[in-house]
Order: C-alpha cells, then sequence, then structure tokens
DNA sequence: CCCGCTATGTATAACGA
DNA sequence: TTCGTTATACATAGCGG
C-alpha cells in the first residue's frame, strides 16, 4: 500500500500484524463513520482480534443494530424468536 | 476524495448520495475482508440503507460474530441472557 | 505500545457513454 | 440508471522516536 505493496494474507510477523491490526482498525472505523454520515446508512462493526480483544463501533448502538439486524426480513425465519425483546 | 474533495456531512443531493453509498459500501467490505485476512480477526459488518436495506459482511457468520458479541465479557451483564442459546 | 513521517498503493468523486 | 475512466484525495507499510 504505501512503501511497498503487500499480499492480503495472514501476516506471519506478529509484531508486524498487530501494527498493521492497529492501524487498519482505526482506518475502518473512520471509514464506517464517514460511509454512515454521508449517506445516511445505520452501521454496526464488531472487530474481534486474535487475541479476543473486542473492538466496535456503531451509528447508533450496537444493540440496536443487531436488534435491527435481527428483525429484519430477510433474517425472520433464520432463526428463533430470541433477541425480539431487547 | 477525487477530483475534489467532500465535506463528511449527508450528501443531498439523492443520486449523487446512492452512488457515493454503492461505491464506498463497496470499498468497505473490501477493507473489512482484508483485515480480517491479513489480521486474523473475526469481523462483522452489518450496514443499513436509509431505504432499509440490509447488507452484511462477517468473516464467519454473522450469528456467530453477533453471539460472541454478546457472549463477550463487556457486554454480559449489559443486557439478558437472550442469544445465549443461538 | 502509541505517534509522526512520507513514499506509494488504494479508494473514489465527477464525468462521459 | 448503471458502468468505465481518470484525476485526486486518502489510507497505510516501513521506519524512527
Amino acid at each position: 500500500m504505501t512503501r511497498r505493496k503487500i499480499q492480503i494474507k495472514n501476516i506471519d510477523n506478529t509484531t508486524a500484524r498487530l501494527v498493521t491490526f492497529s492501524k487498519r482498525r482505526k482506518g475502518h472505523f473512520k471509514k464506517a463513520f464517514e460511509l454512515s454520515t454521508l449517506c445516511d446508512a445505520e452501521i454496526g462493526l464488531m472487530v474481534f482480534s486474535a487475541t479476543g480483544k473486542l473492538f466496535e463501533y456503531a451509528s447508533s448502538s450496537m444493540q440496536q443494530v443487531i436488534e435491527r439486524h435481527n428483525l429484519h426480513p430477510d433474517n425472520l425465519g433464520k432463526m428463533d424468536q430470541l433477541s425480539l425483546e431487547l
């Protein structure tokens, strides 16, 4: 991408992987914010690092996004009635 | 961004907003895929357009990501025990 | 680990068809 | 409206603190 092009595959070097994760995660969150702002969209983004840490972004609130996702026509029927009352 | 810089605020022109939404959404999904691949992260991304359409991406499956999010220590206790059995 | 720098690779706004 | 092109803005890999 920058000083040198990289392959889109798991980064072997742990340090480099962590640094890349940190930087791209930040950029990705920014993009999510821009997309929701520019186009009046509701966005929910969840990221779990390889070490199990959770990072999330939601234009409204994650619970609201998840609930909306579960209530979406395409998903009703693909799951039980759980979360409907959240 | 390109032929001209834009402000990060809701795009008034409907046509331009739809085009931008379509393009940025695609790019955003690609970024999500790259981040999960490069850094071995689990990612869930949900996007609801202003018209209510749902677009989603998950490195594994959205239900799995949502479940993991709900089971995350930081979220247990912030909600009821719903979704635990999905 | 986080921050800044900067050369370069990418994403994309505005057009044209 | 949808698609391809292209000039630019933006994101970021590799380093140094």
